[in-house]
DNA sequence: CTGAAAGCGCTAACAG
DNA sequence: CTGTTAGCGCTTTCAG
């Protein structure tokens, strides 16, 4: 059986509060006392019930992380780079895949299962920001890329418009003037395809191209296989195209990879744009060029704004909305001189 | 405020005891009060508290996965797989990043900083099997890769060396002879690697060759990154190899960069070989040769033996010693014909 | 079928 | 500086 504060309290002949003084340093204890303390702890191997300590402190240390999938490079690296900075904020994290599935993005926000979590992270995409109402007041919350419509979350993300824009301008910057877009998902409440996509048609627009419609590529996820199915659809059309804004760096890699199956040479024939920055990207043949997004600043201030809710005295505090910083980086699916190794 | 049992029970004019039957099913309770405490239970918004729960009933429901680094696409997905079926479970997942950090491992393997999990899923690196001694008793914990010499610990893991065996075979059997390996680590506890170079060391010798050690290349951490110095290396050298066995697919995707920037066809002029069979390796350029181990298999597996533990009465249970299957997938690094697109 | 009450392990208010 | 004790919210034994 494991022991409890009980038990080292016994055995170091004193009472629990002296005990618990020392575990946690909250209150001076004689240096006397505390080495026979720690002596029983040491000896009966004695570690804090968590559970007991979450009863009475009312909250867990743990914060939720809700992605679609974990498999994706994208939330892969933002996952991990949450719980690093989750760890030195002494919080721990726990993740849940959604699968894009509303049912469970629903079930995470209700809390329904019970209530485990200070506080929740969660990308969502089943799901439209308006069904949140009814949540946010209970469990603080903040959206990754979607803005809730009453400002009832806090919300960071990339300026996705302007991200999509400058990838789009970058490419007519090549001299490409056929640029088709992959990525729509017009299936899904989240708004990111379709601010994407918005970003691509202003850039368009703007140097006097009419974006074409049939070059709006929907797609049912954003695997490398739906690039791959994208990319051959756009070869087999009447017009190809010299050039393809990839709502991902998964569907560009895809789409890559069809390319090259096909005997489309990358970048002269076909110049390619992503958008996340994995790390795949940085290694492929030829190496990608992308939007990066600053991920560990997702990350950080993603856990400043639970943290400022979660120690909050008050509930009011209002709904932030950060814009994270991206930046285009330029590799070798858009320019052939950046064929030098990665790194 | 949060509403408790309590709360609901006074508004719905029945006992506590009646309302916890109400939420677990627990015991009969006539169709007339359910309904009234359900009422109760919705218009309060009522939510069990875990944290309370779990102090009395002795568990969590939460295991923890230790993992080097999360953002490692082999990780992600073995996470990602992990993480469903343990909500298959209804079991959470709390994951940890050990950076391949020893006191990071021992940490969580002693428990320090509380009790949280009810069992522990980890792939020990920095720590060598042996550290495991103190903790396992206390803790039910599943050994991914590692075997714990004294037993103390279940263990699930791929057969290194064979596997190992039949990537180098497949290269034997194209005809390739100067073989070299890539992603011993020297540096690490952990015995993954040594294994992997002792089935390469086996398959060479088989057919009469004797293996280099120049060409047994050590490398920092198994990242693109390392795999394309390793090629570079490889490629400096006198004599360049005619193929490679890597022993993760990252490593030889950095390889396989390497290569291409270098103007080293691929498979012609060099064939590779991988190891983990993840997303990306479907996709690249040519796509990868790879040893596939059954990751749902490991993730099924190491919940399985949890559960075995955490559920028996006795924890006198011995320890098992999985062996999960794995297949070699023969693709475009080593093969010419395998050029169609993936999927 | 339902109520009353004990107690899981811990912290902190109150007393000494 | 340290002991005593109430109570966090829940489940469950014991009565009724």
């Amino acid at each position: 059986m494991r022991s409890s504060l009980k038990d080292v309290a016994a055995r170091a002949g004193v009472s629990a509060r002296t005990v618990s003084n020392v575990v946690n340093g909250s209150a001076r204890v004689s240096a006397e006392t505390r080495q026979r303390v720690q002596e029983a702890i040491d000896e009966l191997g004695y570690r804090p019930n968590l559970a007991a300590r979450s009863l009475r402190a009312g909250r867990t240390g743990i914060v939720g992380l809700a992605i679609p999938e974990l498999h994706s490079p994208y939330f892969a690296e933002l996952a991990g780079l949450l719980v690093d900075e989750a760890r030195r904020r002494s919080w721990t994290v726990i993740i849940d895949q959604t699968q894009g599935d509303a049912e469970a993005e629903r079930r995470l926000l209700t809390g329904d299962g019970g209530r485990v979590m200070d506080g929740l992270i969660i990308s969502p995409w089943a799901l439209g920001a308006r069904d949140l109402t009814d949540t946010a007041r209970s469990l603080p919350v903040v959206l990754l890329g979607e803005r809730s419509p009453q400002g009832l979350a806090d919300r960071v993300a990339v300026d996705n418009v302007a991200a999509a824009d400058e990838a789009t301008t970058h490419l007519l910057a090549q001299g490409r003037r056929r640029i088709a877009a992959i990525g729509l998902q017009p299936h899904l409440a989240n708004g990111t395809a379709e601010q994407r996509a918005e970003g691509w048609r202003r850039a368009l627009r703007r140097a006097g191209i009419t974006p074409r419609p049939e070059w709006e590529l929907a797609v049912a996820s954003l695997h490398r296989t739906d690039g791959a199915r994208a990319m051959a659809h756009l070869l087999d059309g009447d017009t190809v195209p010299d050039a393809v804004f990839a709502f991902s760096d998964e569907l560009a890699l895809g789409a890559l990879h069809t390319a090259h199956a096909r005997g489309v040479s990358v970048p002269q024939d076909l110049a390619i744009v992503g958008f996340d920055d994995i790390e795949d990207g940085r290694f492929s043949n030829p190496s990608l060029t992308t939007v990066s997004p600053d991920k560990r600043q997702i990350a950080q201030r993603a856990l400043q704004c639970l943290a400022d809710r979660i120690y909050s005295p008050r509930n009011d505090l209002p709904a932030s909305d950060l814009t994270i910083p991206h930046r285009l980086v330029v590799r070798g699916t858009t320019d052939p001189a950046a064929t030098a190794p990665a790194h």
